[in-house]
DNA sequence: CTGAAAGCGCTTACAG
DNA sequence: CTGAAAGCGCTTACAG
C-alpha cells in the first residue's frame, strides 16, 4: 500500500477524508484535518501527480515553450530567466507550477507543442517567439487549452498576447535621431519570419513618414543575432552613395561588429554614426561608448503573462478580470553616448 | 467518450488493442496496427499524459532543475540552453521529454525539488548548481528516482555527477602564468556555498605548491557574478605591499570591472596585469584585449548528463553501460591577449 | 491476435 | 463530518 491509502490506514480514516483534508475542502473536522496535515508533512507525502491530474482533469502545471537555437529570435536567455522568475511569483499563489519546455533546435516547433497539448500535459501554455504566420496559435485555439503568446502574430485573433513595445521604441529612437538633425536613418531587422520584424519595419516607415522623411530600402538591412553581422552592415551602408548618419538596431549584438568595423575604417561610433539599439541586454552592457537603448521590465512581462493566462483559467478568472487582452509593457529609454552626435555638416 | 475509447469505438476494436498498437507491442495484427496508427495520426490523438503515467508508473519525463537568480553561481543562461539542446538529442531517441524546472529565486530549492519528487512527476532528474553541502542529494537518493548532478558536492556518495573540469583549467592557467615568470598569482572565487568554489580553491593551492610558490590568502578574493566586483578586486590587490602580477578569475564578468578599474588607475590589462578567466562566455567575448579563457563543449556536457541519467533508468540502462559515474568533459584553452605579458622586472 | 477486466492513485458526488 | 464507491483514461496480465 502506498500514497494516500497508506496515510489513511495509518490514521484509521478513509482515503476520501484524507483527500478532502489535504485539499482544504470545507466540512472536515478541524482535528482530523490537523492530524492528516501533520502526518502528510512528517512523511513528506504529496499526492501523486498523475493520479491527481487524472482525477481532477487539471495538472496544476503551466508550460512555457521556448525555442533553443543559437539565435532564438526576439529574446535571449537572460530575458527568459527574468520572466520565469516574475511569472512564478504570481503562479505560486495558485499552486501552479511553471514547466519550461525548451523545444530543441532539431525539432519542429509545431510538432513539439502538439505533443504536450494533445496529451493534456498542462493547464495553460505560454508561447514565445511568435512568427508572422504561426500555426501554433490555431493549434492552441482548437485545443481549448488557455494560452498566451509572448509576441503577436497575424495568425488568428481573439487570443491574449503580451509583447514588447517595439512601436514606442522605434518611434522614440527615430524622434531622437531626427531631433539631432539626422535624416538618413538606417535600420537592422531580424532575419526570418519572427513577427516583431514586421512590427518594427512598419513602425519605422511610419515614424519616417511622420517626419517627412523618405523611406529608402537600401537603409534597411537584415541581421542575425550575431555580432559578426555588424561588420557587413557597416560595409554595406558605407558603400552607399548617401550613407546613413544614424542607425537603429534590433539585435544588440550587431553593435559589437559595427563598433569594430567602424574603427577598422577609421570611424568612431557615437561620433561618425549615431546608434540606438533596442534592448539593454547584459551582453552589451559594457560596450564603449555606451549604447543608447531601451529598458524593459522583465517583471512586467512575467506578471502580465501570468495575469493574462490566469484570466483564462475558469478557476482563477474571477481574480484576474480583463479576459482576452493584448498588452505591451512600457519601454524606457536608457540614454547612452552612442547616439550623442549630430550628423556631419 | 474521448481519448482511446473514442478511437477504439470508431475502429470497432477494444481499447486494449488500440493501446497495444499505439505502444508498438508485438502480437498486433499488422493491418490493425496500421489502421490504429492512421486514425491516431489523422485525429491528432496522443495518450493522455496523466492516465498513461498512472497506468505505467512512468512519466517519460526528465526534470532539469535550475536556479533562477541574478547570480546563479556556476553557470549562466547561455550555458544551460546549450546543454538542454544537446541533452534532448539523446533523450529524444527514447521518447523522453525534458522539462526545465526553474526554481524561483524566492523559493527554497529543497522544498521546490521535494514537491516534484514526492509527486513522482518525473522519471529522472538533473540537479544543477550543487552546493558544498547539498541536502537535495540525500533527498534524491532516498526517493529512489534516478538523478545526476551537474556539479559535485561533499554530500553523499555513490551517485552520478558531471562537472566542469575546474582542476585542469586552474592548473593550466597557473602553469601558463608561471611559465611567463609570474610568482604572485591572485584568484577570485565565487561567493557562497557553491561547490566548485572549493574545488578551484584547492586546485589553486596544489598548483602553487607544485611550482614551489607560497599560498597567500591575501591574493584570494571572493566575487559575485557581477562586473562591479572587478573594481574592488583591483583596489584591494593593488593596495597590497606586494601586489600580484597575474590573476585567475572564476566569473568572467569580473574582468569587465577589472579592465575598467585598471585603466582608471593608469594601468593596462594584459600588460600590467596578466588575466585568465574560466569560461568563454558570450558576455565577454568582445572585450579588449581578448580574454584568455577555457572553452567547454556544451554538447559534451549535455550528452554526458543524458547518458549518466539513462544508465540509471532500468529500461535504458543496457544501452548506456557504465552505471554510476563521475565525469568531467574536457576544457580547452582559448588563448587571448589578456595574459600575454611578463611580470614587471 | 484480440477482448474483458483489473488496476494505477487520486478526487468527488452521494448517502448517511 | 465521514465512508463507500465510482470514475478519471490509460496499460497490461490473463484467457481464449
Amino acid at each position: 500500500m502506498k500514497g494516500i491509502a497508506q496515510l489513511a490506514q495509518q490514521l484509521g480514516i478513509s482515503t476520501g477524508t484524507v483527500s478532502r483534508a489535504l485539499n482544504g475542502k470545507p466540512d472536515v473536522n478541524a482535528e482530523t484535518r490537523r492530524r492528516v496535515l501533520e502526518a502528510a508533512r512528517s512523511q513528506g507525502y504529496a499526492p501523486n501527480h498523475a493520479a491527481r491530474a487524472l482525477a481532477q482533469g487539471a495538472t496544476h502545471q503551466v508550460g512555457f515553450m521556448i525555442q533553443l537555437a543559437p539565435e532564438n529570435a526576439s529574446s535571449n536567455d537572460y530575458f527568459f530567466m527574468g520572466v520565469f522568475d516574475a511569472m512564478q511569483r504570481v503562479l505560486d499563489k495558485h499552486e501552479l507550477d511553471l514547466l519550461v519546455l525548451p523545444c530543441p533546435s532539431h525539432q519542429d516547433h509545431y510538432t513539439y507543442l502538439q505533443r504536450f497539448v494533445s496529451r493534456s500535459a498542462v493547464d495553460g501554455m505560454i508561447l514565445a517567439s511568435t512568427m508572422r504566420t504561426d500555426p501554433r496559435i490555431t493549434l492552441m485555439q482548437s485545443s481549448g487549452i488557455p494560452f498566451v503568446t509572448l509576441g503577436r502574430s497575424s495568425t488568428g485573433s481573439g487570443y491574449s498576447w503580451i509583447d514588447l513595445d517595439f512601436e514606442t521604441a522605434v518611434e522614440t529612437a527615430i524622434d531622437r535621431f531626427v531631433a539631432r538633425g539626422h535624416r538618413r536613418i538606417a535600420l537592422t531587422l531580424p532575419d526570418g519570419e519572427i513577427n516583431f520584424g514586421s512590427v518594427v519595419h512598419q513602425s519605422y516607415r511610419q515614424a519616417l513618414a511622420r517626419h517627412g522623411l523618405e523611406y529608402d530600402e537600401q537603409l534597411v538591412l537584415t541581421t542575425h543575432r550575431r555580432e559578426d553581422d555588424g561588420d557587413g552592415v557597416v560595409d554595406r551602408l558605407l558603400a552607399l552613395s548617401a550613407p546613413p548618419t544614424a542607425i537603429f538596431l534590433m539585435y544588440e549584438l550587431t553593435a559589437i561588429g559595427i563598433y569594430r568595423r567602424l574603427r577598422e575604417r577609421g570611424l568612431e561610433p557615437g561620433r561618425d554614426l549615431a546608434i540606438i539599439s533596442f534592448r539593454d541586454e547584459p551582453t552589451i552592457r559594457f560596450i564603449e561608448p555606451s549604447l543608447t537603448c531601451f529598458h524593459i521590465s522583465l517583471d512586467d512581462v512575467g506578471i502580465a503573462l501570468a495575469h493574462a493566462l490566469l484570466a483564462q483559467i475558469p478557476q482563477f478568472s474571477k481574480a484576474y478580470p480583463g479576459g482576452i487582452i493584448g498588452k505591451r509593457p512600457p519601454v524606457t529609454l536608457v540614454a547612452g553616448r552612442s547616439d550623442a552626435c549630430d550628423p556631419p555638416a
